[in-house]
DNA sequence: CACCTGACATAAT
DNA sequence: AATTATGCCAGGT
């Protein structure tokens, strides 16, 4: 087995941070938090999220792509997982349409 | 220290 | 409208 744990960054810490501000039933992209944290590249949010040691706790499956699909999960934009984040977010009631966009009403736009 | 990869985004073709 | 190319930032090797 391998501790190997890797301390989160500074960096990474916002993107944790910027995911809690995000409420339940909505969702947000990487672009929007990039912007947010004056990253600049929605490559280093998806970085971040993919080294997060923190599953569910941390709301990352609430982070979908800038046209609102559904994105990736635990290092992968295809297979279970990304089924299994589909169904969070089904639960947590944000609407998918049928070609498996979301709702663009479930967006959460980091207006505050 | 230099190069490559990556859960994206945007523009151009 | 769809596909291709480039940009950007951070982490890993």
């Amino acid at each position: 087995m391998m501790t190997a744990e890797r301390p989160p960054t500074e960096f990474e810490s916002r993107v944790y941070d910027a995911l809690q501000l995000v409420p339940r039933g909505k969702v947000t992209t990487y672009g929007l938090m990039a912007r947010y944290l004056s990253c600049g590249s929605p490559r280093a949010i998806g970085q971040a999220l993919r080294r997060n040691p923190f599953a569910p706790e941390t709301p990352c499956h609430r982070v979908v792509n800038a046209n609102l699909t559904i994105g990736g999960f635990f290092g992968t934009v295809k297979g279970t997982p990304i089924e299994r984040k589909r169904n969070l977010l089904l639960n947590e009631g944000v609407i998918f349409r049928k070609d498996g966009s979301i709702d663009p009403a479930c967006c959460y736009r980091f207006d505050e």
